[in-house]
DNA sequence: AATCGGATCAACCGCGGGTCG
DNA sequence: GCGACCCGCGGTTGATCCGAT
């Protein structure tokens, strides 16, 4: 059976909201309240609009205890906090997230979340779903193929993240589709990338190339990406992506990606970083939450980063066929 | 100055749960 | 218990803004 429609379409206007429509449903709901929202376009000086139309403008919008403009830093850190609280148990509410922040509506907190949030995150190697630093993701994935698939994950992954990392750091749009390297080889010079770049993105992309092949100059350039201590080992939990996560969580330290903003978000919470410089990326072993070193599967499928990424390139002992040689 | 593309956010859509007769 | 209806939610869309070229 076909649900009903909540309005006739016909009769109904749509778009944005005029001040003088505003003004009606506004004055309206002051003096009756919001109930039977189906009703109200109609005692609402004929409004042409769906009861659920109005509900929206209200609710988002013209509600009065609402609060606009930018959020606050303390709000975003617990957008944060919550959606990842959310995650764990499976189901994000964003009603219920909103809900902690007086004034905020779950549009709000949603469009936040969606345009910024997600990429502050990103930008700070967390992936923003599973709020776990995404080296530690690529690890989990990795235990879970065999070597030769994981060997060509590695490789791809490794290219997008040089890309990725190129665009953030120069604020310039990438090609990614002239950056060969990326996929067909482990080194990266300023030679393979077809020449008469900007001086300042070949520096990074030497840097990057440097720091990827376990260089110890090339700590620098990780330096300047994320002045992260020694991750610890293990698997990353939400305690380890944000370690006050019971206490408050916060950022303390420069943006990365939101230049300007003067943020207190940092880096330094996040092992990402740090674990790839160790070891491009991908920890060396997998413990379980007692520190104890897990199994997770075969033991072919561990990923040493240490041998993945090592100026040799030792991926696996894999057949010659399979393996992917460095340009050096 | 014009154009383009990305970012933002208000609004819409469809689904599912709750309530009531 | 069932159907009709209402409400609220999350995901998505589209208009507008704004900065880069």
């Amino acid at each position: 059976m076909g649900r009903i429609p909540c309005c006739e379409r016909e009769n109904v206007k749509r778009g944005q909201w005029t001040l003088e429509e505003d003004n009606k449903l506004a004055s309206y709901i002051a003096q009756h309240g919001t109930r039977n929202w189906r009703l109200i376009p109609k005692n609402a000086g004929r409004l042409q609009r769906c009861g659920k139309s109005c509900r929206l403008r209200w609710t988002n919008y013209l509600r009065p205890d609402l609060k606009h403009g930018e959020f606050s830093e303390a709000e975003e850190q617990t957008i944060v906090k919550l959606h990842a609280v959310r995650f764990v148990a499976n189901v994000i509410r964003w009603s219920l997230i909103a809900g902690q922040l007086p004034g905020r509506t779950d549009n709000d907190v949603k469009n936040h979340w969606n345009t910024k949030l997600k990429k502050k995150l990103s930008g700070m190697g967390i992936d923003p779903v599973t709020h776990k630093p995404f080296s530690h993701l690529m690890a989990e994935i990795a235990t879970t193929l065999a070597p030769p698939q994981v060997a060509h994950l590695a490789e791809a992954a490794l290219g997008c993240f040089k890309d990725e990392m190129l665009h953030l750091l120069t604020k310039k749009r990438t090609d990614f589709a002239s950056a060969p390297p990326a996929v067909t080889g482990n080194a990266y010079t300023p030679e393979s990338t077809g020449g008469g770049k900007e001086e300042t993105i070949e520096k990074i992309k030497l840097g990057l190339s440097k720091a990827i092949m376990h260089d110890p100059d090339a700590d620098k350039v990780w330096t300047m990406m994320a002045s992260a201590g020694e991750p610890s080992d293990g698997l990353a939990g939400l305690e380890e992506t944000y370690p006050t996560l019971n206490e408050g969580f916060r950022y303390d330290g420069p943006s990365y990606g939101n230049e300007g903003e003067g943020s207190a978000w940092s880096q330094s919470t996040c092992t990402g970083g740090a674990a790839a410089r160790r070891g491009g990326g991908l920890h060396d072993k997998v413990e379980d939450d007692n520190g104890e070193e897990a199994e997770g599967g075969k033991a072919e499928h561990k990923v040493s980063a240490a041998g993945m990424f090592t100026s040799e390139c030792v991926l696996w002992d894999l057949p010659d066929d399979l393996m992917i040689h460095p340009i050096v």
